[in-house]
DNA sequence: CAGAAAACTTACCAAATGGTAAGTATTTGT
DNA sequence: ACAAATACTTACCATTTGGTAAGTTTTCTG
């Protein structure tokens, strides 16, 4: 593989930005991390500013492939959920900071939001078609289909990506519990979306 | 009332950290706000640090007797799911600096989140305890109770606090959304805890 | 009313930060 | 072989940041 320093900047950087926050990296924290000078990253992304706006697209391409790639089109109803939870848990586990990235830009707007909120919508109305579709066939039941996402959007990246009230909860935030996590929200999901 | 230099300082401060985020706020920034100068916030909270841990208990306490104020101990089953929901729906609508650096720092984790997680172990104990005597009572659907309130926290806090993905759904976060967003969210929770 | 404690302000400061300018080594296309 | 683009580094710099030191005004207290 080549050099690639630019793109050991881009994962550095994104990272960064997801676990710890943007204000609270710098651009020489970075470059320390990997070994290079601070303006060998202002070389590659003109600036810092510039430098977030790749991560985020990063971050929702490896989001939306993640999904993408677990959506099963031929699945119906719950199974499809079933799999897009699993996919969301799977990359909370193996790449946290690609959630954290996005909940960190999703709460606070700025300059990047209007890339991450388009891409989000896409896959959003997505969402919404499929959900209405379902409702409609009567195998899931008839709510806001929008509001409906929100919610369960929120409980998947809530429990995924939120160590500290699994603490405050007496759990300890490791593998076991995540998956013990998944299964729950799951279930929860599954209760709220199916009427018996 | 008094002067109330230092209150004002502390109102200030929650609000911005649960904003913008603590360190995308200065010193600087809020003293001329508040205008003072920045050594009047020195003056009396010898730290950033400090000044941050004092928020976050203020903001824990707020939290906490909102939610304090609206558990009905009569209430019995989804009632007083429902009126914490509301609590927290008002709370988010009235001070959304509150929930906002509750939700930072949950994340973070960092300096002050020992005392955030102590405090939330009580609120969340009496929570465990009330799920699982519902539980037992046949009242809700049975589930690991821990795993619960995280999935129904994370929704409702979640539901409350993302403006971008209600933005990228389409939604504008307004009150009257804030409203509906509230009322689908109970639907959601009720659907999903009692079984038909 | 004196003095001391409280509540500030003015004056600094060292370190960190994002960014610019200019130089150097390395690769690449012709 | 050689110029030109690429990929950096060294050297700076203005601003911002959290924090200290010392002075000044206001408020409380005996």
């Amino acid at each position: 593989m080549p050099t690639g320093t630019r793109d050991r900047i881009l994962d550095s950087a994104l990272a960064a930005f997801g676990m710890r926050g943007y204000d609270a990296t710098s651009l020489d924290d970075l470059a320390a991390d990997l070994g290079i000078t601070k303006q060998a990253i202002l070389y590659h992304y003109s600036s810092k500013e510039a430098l977030l706006k790749a991560t985020i697209e990063l971050a929702v391409n490896e989001l939306g492939s993640a999904l993408s790639g677990a959506a099963n089109p031929q699945a119906r109803g719950f199974e499809r959920i079933e799999d897009l939870v699993r996919a969301t848990f799977s990359l909370a586990a193996r790449r946290p900071e690609v959630l954290g990235l996005i909940r960190l830009v999703s709460r606070q707007g700025g300059v990047a939001s209007g890339k991450l909120a388009s891409a989000m919508s896409v896959m959003l109305g997505d969402a919404v078609r499929f959900v209405e579709a379902e409702m409609d066939a009567g195998r899931f039941r008839r709510l806001e289909p929008r509001m409906l996402l929100l919610a369960v959007y929120s409980a998947v990246v809530g429990v995924a990506t939120e160590p500290e009230v699994m603490r405050a909860l007496g759990l300890e935030p490791d593998i076991r519990s995540l998956v013990r996590a998944r299964r729950e929200t799951i279930e929860f999901l599954r209760a709220a979306l199916i009427a018996d």
